[in-house]
RNA sequence: GGGCCGGUAGCUCAGUUGGUUAGAGCACACCCUUGAUAAGGGUGGGGUCGAAAGUUCGAGUCUUUCUCGGCCCA
């Protein structure tokens, strides 16, 4: 035998991958075969495991966050997928909203165009065109990863059937009878008569009338209290006839004093914070106070005031609530609170059971819900109402301020909070929130902290509100009664406009006549048709209707519903409340929420910082199975950190898998041939093999284990451990030796390629989610029967295989063969030997361990030429190397005195 | 500013109900091998667990404060 007949392994698997190549030219394959359908014609039948897609916004490329999310979410499909389910994933899209409109709008900018002058339907036409090119470019980015789809029939909240579906979802709310019209305060241009958007809004200097003025107390259980006078200061005059409310800061420490300040104020206690006090004094030019009492913030719970005007059409209490937007910056410490015209005022008294009422019409005049000011253009308003104060001797002071202040973009002039028309799902009228939180404890959530994190939001959030005043939506399908303000509710009218979406879209809300919709029930002339659109997360939250309900390979509720943990607040919750309104439940079985990605040193990814890395940097770099990896390595309950520094980790655990894979193709020269372990006796293998087998059915078990809690990383670990540490510094190089110079008849080496067979298999599987790619190349490498890994279900091995007594014992093996290792590598430091092959071992054992160990080839495991076991009494294992003298063997490089056994010359 | 979550070796992660000198793999250093070769093997050096205080016989593990970071909200 010479070096020429020696069994060297040969495969036709490269050692480098060159991902970046061969990727695509994978994904190339999956399209010829059509992977996505091959899947489902494969899984028909079985149990479905559906894992609902939560749509990425249609604009802009793909991020990492993006990557991770998708990628994630394809790892968890291909498991269920091969697990045995008919996983189906069905990508979908984000189309509507505000960024949309606002790219169509910078367009219209650089082309001197005006949106006013542009057709609704024309400037819903571009929108939509602008989410069709980026459905387009986001669909190559994410199969670039690796993720397998049904990318030719995705959904997407713009198409017909799903603005068709958010109308009858609308209608379901509408008809219950919680849709309801409220008021909510939106920045207001009162010369364009339009709401604008927080992004449209330009800061400027602005010239306001400031005044300190009273609020009389009414009654409070703070007794000193009653008959003062609450001072508040505004840079809003006009607002005041508004006031539903006054606000605190129960940490602050509170002050009664008593003036003497002109005519209205003689000798009259007010109250202010005592941080206030000197520059409330200085501002009012107070000469003369007293202090009367001090007192803590908190001891204003439950006081109720007077409002300025109650003698002349105001004649309700004005309570004083907590908030802890109250601050010592400026004022007096105690805020006034027009809900209609702040949103900080809005969301405290609505949490304390005061809405918000139109006082301004879209002009900016007061409407009739503001006795003796109806009328009157707000922006001329201060001079009156400040007379009115003075008149009711509640102004203590008035002067004038410069201020940053919102203006409109386009036409500069200065923006109020205005109390629009607003459309609301009720949080309580129909029990939403309550079924809502009984959804949450009925959903498994993945990690379980998400559960609380969302229930904490449904607890405490108002109502929703679905409205919004912009063009880029679904038109809220409403009309409203003009003379009896009435809410037209009638599901052959809802209907009717279903159907009308579902064959045109519902651009022709806006151009066509309204009787197309009513129908011939109602006369058009009757009816206000409301021009507002839904608000994009009810979009989304009706996903779950138009995908999983309608599609007949889906089915409602999902498994799984997979997002960032931001979509606590967004997506997760938006579907919650509009599946528990409409059908009384989650539209999800289970949650999974994962971190967001920051850099090397868990800091955002911002362009300031510089630390942005693109998906498509790390693809030409390393290719889309590293950052597979990367996925799968990272614990996704916590942020995930990237940098290249950790890109290039994976990269080089990425190598050892391949190489271990490139050592079981090599020795197998690319034969796979699959093993029947049902039918094989196990006893008739080798110790080692044996052992191997059963560290592979416990791998495996851990494996299904991880697999069930999502606990990826872990996983991950444990299938490169096993690589490294089992197969490549273990089993792999003990067996080089009957691999490369034993015959192939021998039963030893044939047995190790049974047991090679098996693990090629195993690890194929295994891997197969994760290295989606390269576990394809060698699948297809070795499988010219099969088409594709992924096709493929998770091996199943019989407990009989399973040998913890063994196992056992090879603990105590390795224990053995470190000691070995170190008494080989005490030679090699003093340079008596090199390879372990030049050395002889004499290990010391007591009984007890020889007796488990007897049979034992220790020059086997230990790579040496001899090994000898010496019974002592101690109990402590120790080995002495000494170099082997003799023959080396020009076959098996093994010394020997008396020649080689195996390779007589 | 508020709510929630987190900070264990250079990196990715383990550390059961508080209990012996805090673990793994990678990376690193040194050595070996040249028949997995831009590969493979061996040995070894690295953390006092974000900081401080406290509870306890005993704390990475419980409490408080601080700090840094992330998400959401204001």
């Amino acid at each position: 035998m010479s070096k020429e007949n020696i069994n060297l392994p040969k495969t036709a698997f490269s050692m480098k991958a060159n991902l970046q190549n061969k990727e695509p030219e994978i994904l190339d394959y999956w399209k010829k075969i059509d992977l996505y359908k091959e899947l489902r014609k494969l899984n028909k039948g079985k149990e479905k495991f559906v894992l609902h897609d939560g749509p990425p916004y249609a604009n802009g490329n793909i991020h990492m966050g993006t990557a991770l999310n998708k990628i994630l979410k394809d790892i968890i499909v291909k498991f269920h997928q091969m697990d045995g389910k008919d996983s189906v994933y069905v990508p979908g899209w984000d189309c509507h909203g505000l960024p949309i409109e606002w790219k169509i709008e910078e367009q219209y900018k650089k082309n001197k165009k005006n949106k006013n002058e542009v057709p609704v339907t024309e400037f819903r036409k571009e929108c939509r065109s602008f989410a069709e090119k980026w459905i387009e470019v986001h669909k190559e980015q994410f199969k670039r990863l690796g993720v397998v789809g049904d990318w030719e029939n995705y959904y997407s909240t713009m198409s017909f059937d799903a603005e068709a579906q958010i109308v009858r979802e609308l209608g379901k709310f509408l008809k219950e009878g919680s849709l309801y019209r409220g008021f909510k305060p939106v920045l207001w241009s009162t010369v364009e008569k339009t709401a604008l958007a927080d992004a449209e809004v330009e800061y400027q200097d602005h010239k306001s009338d400031t005044i300190y003025t009273a609020f009389s107390v009414q009654k409070s259980n703070l007794k000193d209290l009653e008959g003062t006078e609450i001072i508040i200061w505004t840079t809003t005059p006009w607002t005041i006839p508004a006031n539903k409310a006054l606000a605190y800061n129960e940490a602050l420490d509170y002050l009664i004093i008593e003036i003497d300040h002109g005519n209205d104020f003689k000798n009259k206690k007010i109250v202010i914070a005592e941080a206030l006090l000197e520059s409330v004094i200085k501002d009012c030019d107070i000469k003369r106070y007293k202090e009367i009492k001090r007192f803590k913030g908190k001891e204003f719970k439950d006081t109720i005031c007077k409002h300025p005007f109650l003698d002349i059409g105001y004649e309700y209490d004005i309570p004083m609530l907590e908030a802890r937007f109250v601050t010592t910056e400026q004022g007096t410490g105690i805020v006034h609170c027009a809900p209609s015209h702040g949103p900080d005022d809005f969301n405290l008294c609505l949490n304390h059971g005061i809405k918000a009422i139109e006082t301004v019409d879209s002009d900016g005049k007061y409407t009739k819900n503001l006795p003796q000011f109806e009328g009157i253009h707000i922006f001329k308003a201060n001079p009156i109402v400040i007379d009115k104060l003075k008149e009711h001797k509640k102004l203590l002071f008035n002067g004038e301020l410069i201020h940053s202040y919102p203006h409109s973009w386009r036409s500069k002039a200065p923006l109020v909070h205005r109390a629009t028309p607003q459309w609301f799902i009720s949080m309580e009228s129909h029990g939403l929130r309550k079924k809502a939180l009984k959804a949450l404890d009925d959903t498994i959530f993945y990690p379980n902290k998400g559960r609380e994190r969302i229930k904490a939001m449904i607890e405490t959030r108002p109502d929703w509100c679905v409205s919004r005043q912009r063009v880029w939506g679904v038109p809220l399908p409403i009309f409203v009664h003009k003379k009896t303000k009435e809410i037209l509710v009638d599901d052959e009218v809802n209907e009717n406009i279903a159907l009308i979406y579902e064959k045109e879209g519902s651009d022709c809300w806006f151009s066509d006549d309204t009787q197309r919709f009513l129908g011939k029930k109602y006369n058009a002339e009757d009816y206000d048709k409301v021009s507002d659109i839904v608000e994009v997360w009810f979009d989304s939250g009706c996903t779950h209707s138009f995908v999983l309900e309608k599609r007949k390979d889906l089915h409602w509720p999902a498994s799984m519903y997979l997002e960032g943990s931001d979509q606590h607040r967004g997506w997760f919750h938006s579907s919650l409340l509009e599946s528990c309104g409409t059908r009384g439940r989650a539209p999800y079985e289970s949650i999974l929420s994962h971190g967001f990605v920051v850099d090397g040193k868990g800091l955002k990814m911002s362009k300031s910082l510089g630390n942005v890395i693109a998906p498509e940097d790390i693809l030409k770099k390393y290719g889309a199975d590293i950052l597979r990896i990367w996925v799968a390595s990272s614990n996704y309950e916590e942020d995930l950190r990237i940098d290249y520094s950790i890109l290039e980790q994976h990269a080089d655990s990425y190598r050892k898998i391949r190489n271990t894979f490139r050592y079981l193709l090599g020795n197998l020269n690319d034969e796979f041939k699959i093993v029947d372990i049902k039918k094989l006796d196990i006893n008739q293998l080798p110790e080692l093999e044996q052992y191997m087998i059963h560290k592979i059915y416990n791998l495996n078990q851990n494996f299904k284990n991880y697999f069930k809690a999502y606990d990826f990383h872990n996983l991950y670990k444990e299938l490169l451990n096993f690589c490294t540490v089992d197969l490549s510094a273990f089993y792999f190089d003990i067996r080089k030796d009957a691999l490369y110079c034993d015959s192939k008849q021998s039963k030893k080496r044939k047995s190790c390629i049974i047991v090679l067979n098996i693990i090629l298999e195993s690890l194929l599987k295994w891997f197969a989610p994760i290295l989606s790619f390269t576990t394809e190349e060698i699948f297809t490498l070795v499988n010219k029967e099969k088409k594709s890994i992924h096709l493929e279900k998770f091996i199943e091995l019989p407990s009989s295989i399973e040998n913890k007594e063994l196992n056992e014992k090879w603990i105590e093996l390795k224990k053995i063969r470190d000691i070995c290792n170190i008494s080989i590598e005490a030679k090699r430091a003093s340079k008596e030997i090199g390879s372990s092959l030049e050395a002889n071992l004499i290990i010391n054992l007591n009984k007890k361990l020889f007796k488990i160990v007897e049979n034992t080839d220790f020059t086997e495991l230990c790579i040496t030429s001899d090994a000898k076991i010496v019974i002592t009494e101690s109990s402590e294992i120790s080995a002495i190397a000494t170099k082997a003298k003799g023959e080396k063997c020009p076959i098996c490089w093994k010394i020997n005195k008396d020649g080689c056994e195996r390779h007589p010359i």
